[in-house]
DNA sequence: CGTATTTGACCGTA
DNA sequence: TACGGTCAAATACG
């Protein structure tokens, strides 16, 4: 495909996404959502205009920057066996990164992780993942998760390379992802059970205690994924930010809660 | 007991 | 030399 088509596309996927973020800040505007959620809508609309003020530029640009080829951006590329050398990222993997900011870590790929790290001037450490399959289906699909520091809940999310078309997706899970009238969720792929899971436990909790029974216990002790169920709870006035916040909501048990997700 | 996660050590880059 | 990314031994878990 030429840089010009593909600039098309991304533009397009980016007019989509803008569109979305629109939508969800006059949601929160008009639901009288706390500041916090606004500006972090309006911090995602910016992000996505300059991605496409940055976009139209290469495209207009022309080819000078398009010389690297595919084999040449060395992605997915493994070094030769017995080699101790780690593989060098080149740039061209830095500019092929997808950054994705979510409310689900879970996005219906068998990932494994293999690292953790504190990075400066971040309060929330790193995580590193890598495809499940990457030694049976030498699948180089990796991705980096933080935890976004204005908004625990949600996750950004940049990943790296592709999976293979081996590399086995739980699309039973994604299916269960489109509501009454159909349509997909935002979170794609999250496992069916993943609303009732916690994705990470917040800070100081242990990550194995029971379901906790009400809904302050439930909020303060997790991260849970935000499904649109629970986006549409939070913008009907039910809060889900922090402990703090929860005062109201003790009347609320998890049975009521799960009634309202899963009627 | 096999598999997944944790975490300190190591390595490459800037 | 500091920092981010990855490895791999130790540990936890089912």
């Amino acid at each position: 495909m030429a840089t010009a088509d593909r600039a098309s596309a991304a533009c397009g996927v980016m007019a989509e996404a803008r569109e979305a973020a629109v939508r969800l800040q006059a949601l929160l505007q008009a639901t009288g959502a706390d500041p916090g959620k606004r500006e972090l809508a309006e911090q995602i609309i910016r992000c996505i205009d300059r991605a496409r003020a940055a976009v139209r530029g290469a495209a207009g640009g022309g080819s000078s920057t398009t010389g690297k080829t595919e084999q040449g951006l060395g992605l997915g590329a493994r070094p030769p066996a017995g080699s101790k050398r780690r593989a060098r990222r080149g740039c061209g993997e830095e500019a092929r990164a997808r950054v994705v900011a979510s409310s689900a870590m879970d996005d219906g790929y068998a990932w494994r992780k293999y690292g953790e790290k504190s990075i400066q001037g971040h309060k929330n450490p790193r995580f590193y993942f890598r495809c499940a399959y990457r030694d049976e289906l030498g699948c180089g699909a990796r991705k980096q998760v933080d935890r976004m520091e204005d908004d625990p809940s949600l996750f950004h999310t940049t990943y790296f390379g592709e999976h293979t078309p081996a590399c086995p997706r739980d699309d039973d899970a994604a299916a269960a992802q489109l509501d009454r009238d159909g349509h997909r969720f935002v979170a794609q792929g999250l496992p069916l059970d993943s609303f009732r899971r916690p994705c990470l436990p917040a800070e100081g909790q242990d990550p194995n205690k029971e379901m906790p029974a009400s809904m302050v216990e439930f909020t303060a002790g997790y991260c849970w994924p935000l499904t649109d169920q629970m986006a549409n709870l939070v913008s009907s006035g039910v809060s889900f930010g922090t402990p703090g916040e929860l005062g109201s909501l003790d009347a609320i048990s998890m049975e009521e809660l799960m009634d309202l997700l899963w009627p």
